[in-house]
RNA sequence: GGUCCGAUGGAUGAGUGGUUUAGUCACCGGUCUGCAAAACCGUCUACAGCGGUUCGAAUCCGCUUCGGACCU
């Protein structure tokens, strides 16, 4: 064998919308490949909400080895890049052992980094984050605005001057690194040392959303209020910016009634699905398949790898 | 049988003669490089039906249909 760009090794990265059902299916694909599970969701790596992000059962977590379900602190500062560089490491041990590996999860922008790999940018200064959070509450997002046409005229021209956080990030990072965030987004696609095979779980739209709110009654029924109730105190966290927890927390401040908190996790749970499909539609390479033929799922894998 | 009130887009709800859309919510579509289950953007042009008045009607008049209240 001489140059070729074929691996041995494969990463299998399931994809779909939440309540498509990726937990079960990446469950079969990794005990067919016997491969181990990494997840590729921004909430199920941590540790102490089980019920609301879904996370594989005791069962499911002992039946294959998985990574990055519960490994992380609700206070740990987690995000993409780190995500990328951790996921990365642990994906190389893995495939010391295996030659696949399947990935699982939700969250587009981590699957992004892991398989595309992020630019290098500098994580959030949370000084220069806060006072420009303070800037953005106490003189608007114009003076913002005002700063980044200054600091970088084609971000500036490109960015959606609605919304904050892309111009809080800008402003930040040409403040932190001296240099406009634009020339700093190569947005080139990271070389990996091994192939990657993307599988979508394909519903029809009423379906999944029947499927969406069936589990969110579960997730009532299993114990979500107490668990929310358990990390109330921490609510202003990042990590706890999630569906489940918020529409809690404003039941247990008394501005909704229970039953409407239950209501807006099933409506707001269905957007989120609406906006992975966006994010997912997109992706070129992800081959779809019919949530109930796996069969074929499989079949298409035999064939690649 | 009679009198009165009402009928606006998926829901709610303004609008009483005139370039153009009320608004809100839901749905739908989209954006996406360190908070991503986040943050944000866009679309959805309806006036119960028929006829009349008028240069022009969701808006005025009549009839019909439907709903509600009341009267005998």
């Amino acid at each position: 064998m001489t140059t070729t760009m074929t691996s041995t090794k494969h990463l299998i990265v399931v994809v779909g919308a939440t309540g498509s059902g990726k937990t079960d299916i990446s469950l079969r694909l990794a005990t067919h490949f016997g491969a181990p599970i990494i997840s590729t969701d921004s909430r199920q790596v941590y540790k102490g909400i089980p019920i609301g992000t879904a996370q594989p059962t005791a069962e499911q977590l002992a039946a294959v080895e998985h990574h990055f379900i519960a490994s992380h602190s609700l206070t740990d500062n987690f995000n993409c890049g780190e995500y990328e560089v951790q996921a990365l490491a642990r994906l190389e041990e893995l495939f010391r052992a295996h030659d696949v590996v399947v990935a699982v999860g939700g969250s587009g922008l981590y699957i992004q980094a892991l398989c595309e790999g992020m630019d290098d940018l500098p994580q959030a200064d949370e000084q220069l984050r806060q006072s420009l959070m303070e800037r953005l509450q106490n003189e608007g997002i114009e003076s913002l605005l005002a700063d980044l046409e200054r600091l970088d005229p084609d971000y500036y021209a490109q960015v959606d001057h609605c919304n904050p956080s892309r111009v809080v990030r800008a402003v930040e990072v040409c403040m932190q690194t001296g240099q406009p965030y634009s020339s700093l987004r190569k947005g080139e696609r990271h070389k990996r040392n091994f192939n990657i095979i993307k599988i979508g779980i394909e519903w029809e739209r009423a379906t999944l959303y029947d499927r969406i709110n069936r589990r969110v009654d579960m997730m009532i029924d299993e114990g979500l209020e107490a668990e929310a109730r358990s990390v109330y105190h921490l609510r202003q966290l990042n990590s706890l910016q999630t569906v489940g927890y918020r529409e809690m927390f404003d039941y247990f401040d008394g501005t909704t009634t229970r039953e409407e908190a239950i209501e807006l996790i099933k409506r707001n749970s269905r957007r989120y699905a609406k906006r992975q499909m966006t994010w997912f539609r997109r992706d070129a390479d992800i081959e779809w398949f019919n949530a109930s033929d796996v069969e074929s799922m499989i079949d298409f894998l035999d064939n690649k790898i």
